[in-house]
DNA sequence: CTGAAAGCGCTAACAA
DNA sequence: TTGTTAGCGCTTTCAG
């Protein structure tokens, strides 16, 4: 067995409380005797107990972390920002990753009432307003990474707007008939998809561009299931000469299909993505680029300050959004 | 505050043993006061407070795991591996990502002592001979994943072995100037570079075909690093015609290099990559695949065991290399 | 079958 | 400045 700190209390000839005092850094410890508790501390090799000092003050120093699963670069990317800013806190993080929506559901019910996490980061996973207003109630703080409701602290991402900057970009570079290629709205996790081609939509209305339903593809997620979706793009005689993907993975998935077709990118198709993954870059795919990585540590800082004091109304952080312009697409000549 | 376990005593008239009985599934309740007690418990919405039950039983139902970071596909697949099997038990996962060397240290020390995981799962990180032994003679179990250690369980990978698969591969296409590509010696967290390039080097010289340094690079891990290295195979007049990379991110680098340097593959260039992550498959790369999150679900599984009853020897588990012929690579004729 | 009570290792309030 | 002690919420003997 580990030594305890009566151990040590023992070895050093003081009271337990005079240990933990050490232990905490208090200032109210004569020099002399920190010393001898110290060096009993260290002769032991002893090491406090974490459990019991956290079922003793109340804090777990424990952080919980829920997102979708480990599959999407984006989570992932998210993730990342949020275990290298925890990091650099005394906090742990506990992974919960959800693989359905049961999954979601008993993990929104059971881990803020197991009095387990200090705190809770919840990534890409959309409460709904009855699961929102326990979050908001109760311990403990919770915050929103991707995600938005009323009650709840959230750093947010503007998908409509986000639809809104890519699809007005392939206008202004002349482009009329533009696809839009994104996840199947009723398997989602989250509605993204369905903001981002809201602002596809509204911003071809404001050019007075008619919408085409040939045009539209809702395909369950993944590079391989966007490339053979997006052919049906392609076999139209009256093809679109652009393609806003409703996330990087699937732009990438339509890049592949056009290989395959023999179009070129950019002279025959235009394609711009969404999210900025790091494989955007390297595809050199043009993109609106939403920071993951900062919205994973702008996520974590919010949930420190609100565990550090509940603020009395939720705060809201909104992730600014970027367009990238790369190689896959350019301005189509007027004649069209 | 939540209710605890007096709470529920007092309002269903009984000790807080029996609570804790029913708690626990004893069988030793009766019907009947087991009845009145779920209904306490379902009133006052109870949930028992699982710090205080790991102090009381010494169990800390968590799991560490440790990984170099959560920027390599290789890296989260495993972790994934993991996730997933934990998910299905009652232990809960601790996410440590280590940054640096010092970092690796620290957990290595600070994890094990803190009494603060019940097991730990350590990824691609191979420890010192020293670490190997305290992690061997003490508490919490420990498994390493991607790494071996003779005094610790572990699930083994044979990189030695892989890169004499993947080169004897290429030399059965009748390739014979084959160049190697792979992480930096100095810098990288595991030197499964160095034992892939030992298989290379000995298969190599099975066929008595005489290693060129200008035919070897080692270069920071990282697609477009490999990209930009790649070019100096191809300056020189005597090229290789195919490529084994360390890894299929490099591996993929190789191929954007020759990409842009207009070279066909396979036609002009072979390229082979190791690892089987998901990407590889996209890009229809021919791989040496090595099931990465399979690794992860075998890890857990060996440290479940451990943790059940601690091994006399140190398990080992080998997982299975398996080369997927995709489209990067093809027979070279022979008149070379 | 059940209640009472003794810890688990620590912190913090209270005295001294 | 320090020692003593009463919890933190639970499990687990030990009686009964």
């Amino acid at each position: 067995m580990s030594p305890t700190i009566r151990d040590v209390a023992k070895k050093a000839n003081v009271g337990v409380g005079t240990v933990s005092r050490v232990l905490n850094d208090s200032p109210q410890v004569k020099e002399e005797t920190r010393k001898a508790v110290l060096t009993a501390i260290e002769e032991l090799d002893y090491s406090p107990n974490p459990i019991a000092r956290r079922l003793s003050t109340g804090k777990t120093l424990t952080v919980g972390v829920i997102l979708p699963n480990l599959t999407r670069s984006s989570y992932i990317e998210r993730l990342r920002g949020v275990q290298e800013t925890l990091a650099k806190t005394k906090y742990h993080l506990v992974l919960y990753s959800v693989g359905s929506k049961e999954d979601q559901d008993a993990y929104f019910r059971e881990i803020p009432r197991s009095q387990m996490v200090d705190g809770l980061l919840i990534i890409s996973l959309p409460p709904s307003d009855e699961q929102a207003e326990r979050f908001a109630k109760s311990k403990p703080p919770t915050v929103l990474i991707d995600a938005y409701h009323p009650s709840i602290c959230s750093v947010f991402v503007d998908d409509r707007g986000g639809g809104k900057m890519a699809t007005e970009y392939l206008i202004e570079q002349n482009h009329r008939k533009i696809g839009f290629l994104g996840d199947k709205l009723e398997t989602a996790f989250h509605p993204s998809t369905q903001y981002r081609f809201w602002g596809y939509g509204k911003t071809l209305e404001k050019y007075g561009i008619r919408p085409k339903d040939e045009y539209h593809i809702f395909v369950e997620h993944g590079r391989l299931n966007a490339r053979r979706a997006a052919q049906k793009l392609f076999n139209n005689s009256d093809a679109p000469s652009a393609v806003f993907a409703s996330c990087d993975t699937q732009a990438i998935g339509v890049m592949d299909c056009a290989d395959e077709l023999g179009l070129r990118i950019p002279e025959d198709l235009s394609v711009i993505g969404f999210d900025g993954i790091p494989d955007a870059e390297f595809v050199n795919l043009t993109t609106i680029d939403q920071n993951l990585y900062q919205s994973g540590v702008v996520g974590v800082q919010m949930l420190l300050e609100s565990m550090q004091e509940l603020p009395d109304n939720p705060r809201k952080h909104t992730i600014p959004l970027e367009l990238i312009p790369r190689g896959t697409t350019m301005k189509k000549k007027e004649n069209n």
